[in-house]
DNA sequence: TCCCGTTTTGCACGCGCGTGCAAAAAATTC
DNA sequence: GAATTTTTTGCACGCGCGTGCAAAACGGGA
């Protein structure tokens, strides 16, 4: 009986059934479908119109197994509050995608859960993780260089130190000093800095470079306050906490925040909770070039990653087989809108 | 030479090593790692723990090569404009990983590359693709279900009457009415509905009815506009287009908005551009509740879709082997804020 | 037409694990 | 303690393709 060999689901055409239709060996199939193979283009068209009347695609995962590269990259991703993040999400993907290489994602918020993730993603044996502007990222990072199966491990738009990490980042300190200038020009003189959450491993270098900025400027170290996430919520939080009954001499007339995320959540506090006016009372600045920024409501002046640029180099590491240190970091550039 | 057989990439620790070293067959190894296996408590401590000295980690490639299951679900998404999608993606991940499946991230953004990036899924072997709220809906439809190779597609979020597609959705018609009702009962009498692109094969239900119901109730159909995608940006354009110089006794009293993407453009240019009030000169209701409707700034009246009772549904129906239709509506839940 | 260099094609073996069944071991019964 | 049932373990074969090299086909010059 020749239905006996059909094990798998709904009769999976493969290279073989491509190859006796074409009449040449499987391995022309093959060939065939891969970039700059020694195959004449003549059989190639021949084994094309096959294919694609038998309606085969080459499968990816036995490709995957039998040469040890996937073309596939984790994304971990545990900030979904953060709206740079579909930003970062759709460019990754849409060039990586370009270059040939799919991704997977992994939510990696839960933090319990986490370690599983990346577990999963290893056992799926993606050529590399990539990490963007992870919160936790201590704890991960950790688990990830543990698991020692990514053979490539990529902080992206963040910078990180530790060795055994690539960091492709936009340059935070030249950045916050490029805004730092900005603010004093613009007249500014009581800052206060509104920080995200402070990890080990990984860093926005951003606070440490404006209070040191401003302290070389003008000698004193200006306030800062730290909410425990890029969430525009709880900015919020932290901002009426801070600001909420505070005398009109002691306001600050700038808030300097770590990305757009917390700036958002900040402005919307001004308004609409302390009834104050933007600029005229207090300014905004934040980071990112989030779309929101554009919108009237916001006007945000903040500072633009080159993420396309940042994506393209990142592609370039993943694909070469180099080992040298492949840390990188970014011009960007400052977009001065009406909040300050 | 011992060390010829070494062709991969920094000698993986295979099956077969853990077996030598725990002293037991590969089979009962590979047994070890999987739920319900006919395999002693003995055995199987002995077993993990040799692998876990060894950091042995099951390769879900060869799994999913030799069982014909992936546990992997293609996500494809085109709308990252939307800030709902963040909330959908970072839901559908966690509860996918939580019962055991990986999300492949593929960005349909480039219509012309759309057709690719759904091959290379299908490439992978996915179990099933997801589409979320796609925009540019019917082209995607047409290809992934022309590759046949999906053993599932399936429309999360949107309606779809297509045969051959599984949808998840909220129960547009019914939400539409609750909000319909809640609208006339606040008293307003001009309502404007916003609504997004319009697709064929998949849809969201809430302008036919919306219209429908205030007619039944009034005799009259409410005006309404389209925008091309759920971009806040392009839904300020429109609104501004179409309310900009319009005589105080035209204007609208209620936007009602196909979601909350198209609502936040759309206070931005009312309170804004157009130096109007919300809700008291024109009110407005979005679809989601996004975040950003808590912020004070939005406020927005809003219908809330049961996520995570979706995506639990999700789940059911990936592991259900079963050939029923999976088409499936749920209640949600209207979400009154200060913006109406 | 023959020869030699070049391009094109074919193939053995391996990637790491799942399936279904048979053999072995352990547990149960009388 | 032997016979029977139940649980546990082992194994042949296959999943679909890549690698590296050898064999075959081709092309041009004399």
């Amino acid at each position: 009986m020749s239905d006996v060999r059909r094990p798998n689901f709904e009769n999976n055409i493969t290279a073989d059934d491509v190859a006796e239709a074409a009449g040449v060996s499987r391995w022309t199939v093959n060939r065939a479908f891969k970039k700059d193979a020694s195959i004449s283009p003549k059989t190639r068209t021949k084994v094309m119109e096959a294919a694609s009347k038998l309606g085969y695609v080459p499968d990816l995962r036995a490709a995957a197994l039998a040469s040890d590269r996937s073309n596939l990259v984790a994304l971990l991703v545990d900030d979904f509050a953060n709206p740079h993040k579909l930003v970062m999400m759709e460019r990754l993907t849409r060039i990586l995608r370009k270059h040939g290489w799919d991704t997977l994602l992994v939510n990696t918020l839960d933090r319990d859960d986490a370690g599983h993730a990346i577990l999963n993603a290893s056992q799926r044996r993606v050529d590399a993780a990539i990490l963007i502007g992870i919160q936790f990222d201590d704890e991960v990072l950790e688990t990830a260089l543990h698991a020692r199966r990514f053979h490539k491990l990529i902080i992206f738009a963040r910078t990180s130190r530790h060795p055994d990490t690539i960091s492709i980042a936009v340059d935070d300190a030249a950045a916050m000093q490029e805004i730092a200038a900005y603010v004093a020009e613009q007249g500014y003189r009581r800052p206060l800095f509104l920080a995200g959450p402070r990890t080990y491993s990984a860093h926005l270098l951003r606070k440490e470079t404006f209070l040191g900025c401003w302290e070389r400027r003008f000698g004193t170290v200006p306030e800062f306050a730290e909410v425990p996430a890029y969430d525009p919520i709880l900015a919020e939080q932290v901002v009426t906490r801070i600001l909420t009954d505070r005398p009109r001499d002691e306001m600050p007339d700038i808030l300097v925040c770590e990305n757009d995320a917390l700036a958002i959540g900040a402005i919307d506090v001004i308004r609409h909770k302390l009834g104050l006016r933007i600029p005229e009372d207090i300014a905004v600045t934040g980071f990112d070039d989030v779309p929101q920024c554009q919108s009237p409501n916001y006007a945000l002046t903040t500072y633009r990653q080159p993420l396309t640029e940042m994506a393209e180099y990142l592609v370039e590491v993943l694909e070469s087989s180099e080992d040298r240190d492949f840390d990188r970091a970014f011009k960007g550039k400052l977009v001065p809108r009406a909040s300050a």
